[in-house]
DNA sequence: TGATTTAATCGTAATATTGCAATAAATTAA
DNA sequence: TTAATTTATTGCAATATTACGATTAAATCA
């Protein structure tokens, strides 16, 4: 079906998984790490940096908007992006948890 | 397409995308924390756990294989899942720091 | 042996994702 | 105003993902 059944899991569980998912294409990894290494606003030439097609870009950072990831700004005619720090800092402590409940005893196979 | 140009990208970030994708369904969330919540190998009743058919739990539990997060041992007519300590570590380091590349100094918009 | 149990695989259907050309929309520059 | 620039949207094609019934495979039980 290519449909998740959403409602039979947890609301966290789900969380969870939208997180990860977002962060599940190389291309929306490139574009975070872009934004942090500039550490400021880029306006423009995301497209030049990731080597895709501007509409494809243009629908991955829609993705990012969407789960609230990043934030542009209008700036004349191009726009500027950056990383929102809150909604990162969210995701980074949903994922850090569910990463973290590793404990390892395993007393079997 | 469908199909992620991962020729363009490093192995770094395709390593991410492909660790965040398989935590990018609920149902592979649920199974995951069943697995640490028993702490030891469970031999059956996955199916009963979680609520999709047995197909659709086995195809799952198949992508957890695949990426290495489970491994499973044949025990009589069932087979017993746990947790591969060494790749949820692997996987956990690499998630783990590409979530802490933040910094948040942000000085424009 | 034959019946039962359990999990994997096959086949199929429906929806999602990825990618891009073409176009539209919005702003700036001349 | 018109042209140029930049990003978003639309439309489409190809592949991927999700889900499950039916079947198969393998081991155990009677």
């Amino acid at each position: 079906m290519g449909l998740a059944k959403t409602e039979i899991f947890s609301k966290s569980q789900n969380d969870i998984a939208n997180w990860a998912k977002v962060l599940g294409h190389p291309a929306r990894v490139a574009i975070l790490q872009h934004l942090f290494k500039i550490n400021s606003c880029i306006c423009g030439d995301l497209v030049l940096e990731i080597g895709l097609a501007q509409a494809t870009i243009s629908q991955h950072l829609k993705e990012l908007k969407t789960l609230g990831l990043i934030q542009g700004t209008v700036e004349g005619t191009s726009v500027c992006y950056c990383i929102n720090p809150e909604n990162w800092l969210k995701m980074k402590h949903i994922l850090t948890d569910f990463l973290n409940q590793d404990a390892f005893e395993n007393p079997c196979c």
